[in-house]
DNA sequence: ATTCTCTGCGAGAGCGCTCTCTCACCCGGT
DNA sequence: ACCGGGTGAGAGAGCGCTCTCGCAGAGAAT
């Protein structure tokens, strides 16, 4: 019932360890005639190596840890903007021969333990999500000598290399097209303050606005439905007149657009409704959401490959532009 | 800059490696004096013990397999439902000290990394997610003799332990719901049929409708919104007399009540719809969705328990109830 | 024929840890 | 004073692999 070894191999096919691990490891230097005759030993054995032996000597695990850094745990890893970073980054590792370990540490606890396994040589580099100001693993992590890179502008004052969406410029067009479209009174919902997503948008749709000399109105939802809803609720208390809305996400969208309803609004009659990230809930809502689509499989890819290319120092981030898909709420 | 080892530590302590190791792995019979100098010596060199060699020796690694075994890629792994069990899986693996490695395989040649990653022993235990019929995945991983569950009844003829939701009781339960608002014509929206869940929603429509002497009228999805709008238009086609429809997803739900929107129905006027799952969009519908809740979190729980208490043999299955959530589709 | 490369395989030393086995030592009982 | 039992620490043998060396043998150059 053991599983069999290199030494075992090597029996059977009659040739030393030294040479079972060239064939193995698809070395040049080795007889065809002796290759072959490995190879066979290895079908008929079901060999297979051991990968704790081999990192332990080649220090490195073929591993990739996903960190996911949620402070109040079931919010933003609800949004399917993550499950598709996380399916697109895992594929991109699968292509690469690596594995995505997911780590979604829900407590400081948990944070110590990410950090240690870290440390531990468990994982050959590490890919931060969902980065918020306050918190102290990136910094930690980078410490460990491991590398690291973060989806998302940082904030934290630990500053590993980075990619990221041009969330700037995102929100600008969305401003910008309320504008267009003859919206005078343009509200926001911004994400949580903490993160770079929701500053970098929230800047733009200010900056957009003060251009033209109009006040800004917003109010913080932490990306989810919810509380896109009570965001809504509460902008429609300040000020029942606004026409427009400029939410941080689809989901604070979607909430936001209940809540409209809930209070009588008509989207996008009485108030036009635009999003952020183009998820395929987008396409569904009644009426399908406006929003500016981010280019989340290019990001993510980004992300893994300048993890896995090895930069040297720190390398200068990348931005992806983002566009504006107009539907039915503006 | 290298990592300090167990022996750089029991040098610092004055005492032997053997020590070291009792002392970091909390063996009782160490002197509390010299466990404290020893605790000392690892708090000041940062010692964090090299996993590699730990499992090398232990022949356990401290990893779960989380295995999403999902050929069209993109698909079922964009539902919320998925990334709620991946997420809950995730903290139930952290509170046990354990990590999850996530395993996308999106390809054949995916499936053969995934199987020999599992053989390599890298991972103490494989939970397999989202099982299709012809998937020779399951067999192939418990052929490895590490242990295999299940989430959700596996349909392959591999049979891995497994937890699922009581899938045709959920079924039942809309379908006599939507009888007792008085529809008559009751059509079903069902998932791919090479999948247990599928299989048994739509049994448990079926047996309910034939138990009143009505006729079943089935169309065919994948879990997605989209494929709930076409399996939805194909229905109206079907039969534009049908007054009801249970999709065996919330998202096929989604879908449906789009479809129906653009064919000029009215839900629940003219149609009323069911869902499956009650995923948090569910409540932000409009209207907001009538569904049938399943213990997401429950199902996750206890696979991952019975992964870890280690079962001898094949032990039963476990089925939690579900649980309909009515709303204002029906 | 002799020396000199060069190629290809084997020997063997670890990688950092755990765990068994051994041994020193201290205590109480006789 | 002697001995048996128990307790706690050290020595050392691996776990399965990689990789550096050294060495044998073939071919080329002198």
């Amino acid at each position: 019932m053991k599983r069999p070894t290199l030494e075992a191999v090597a029996a059977r096919a009659g040739v030393s360890r030294a040479t079972v691990s060239r064939v193995v490891n698809g070395s040049a230097t080795v007889n065809p005639e002796i290759r072959a005759t490995v190879q066979r030993a290895v079908e008929e054995l079901g060999y297979v190596p051991n990968s704790a032996a081999r990192s332990l000597v080649t220090q490195r695990t073929g591993s990739i840890g996903l960190v996911v850094s949620e402070p109040p745990a079931r919010v933003f890893s609800d949004d399917p903007f993550f499950s598709q970073v996380i399916r697109t980054v895992s594929h991109e590792l699968e292509a690469a021969d690596r594995q995505a370990v997911l780590m979604m540490p829900s407590s400081p606890a948990g944070q110590t333990r990410v950090e240690r396994y870290v440390a531990g040589g468990h994982v050959d580099g590490v890919i931060l999500l969902s980065l918020h100001g306050s918190d102290p693993l990136p910094a930690a992590l980078m410490r460990t000598g491991v590398p690291v890179v973060s989806h998302g502008r940082p904030v934290s004052t630990a500053r590993p290399p980075y990619c990221d969406a041009d969330n700037v410029g995102g929100a600008r067009a969305a401003v910008e097209h309320l504008l267009a479209r003859g919206r005078r009174r343009i509200a926001t919902i911004s994400g949580p303050l903490d993160m770079s997503a929701s500053l970098d948008r929230l800047a733009g749709y200010r900056d957009t606005l003060s251009g033209t000399g109009r006040r800004s109105l917003a109010a913080m939802g932490d990306f989810t439905r919810e509380s896109g809803a009570a965001a809504m609720r509460q902008l429609l208390e300040d000020d029942p007149g606004l026409d427009a809305v400029f939410a941080a996400s689809d989901l604070m969208a979607i909430g936001a657009v209940y809540a409209l309803r809930k209070a009588g609004r008509r989207v996008p009659g009485d108030v036009a409704v635009v999003g952020f990230d183009d998820i395929d809930a987008a396409r569904f809502t009644d009426p399908p959401l406006t929003t500016v689509r981010q280019p989340i499989d290019d990001v993510a890819r980004t992300i893994v490959q300048m993890l896995l290319t090895g930069f040297e120092g720190h390398p200068a981030p990348v931005i992806f532009p983002t566009e504006l898909v107009v539907r039915d709420s503006t």
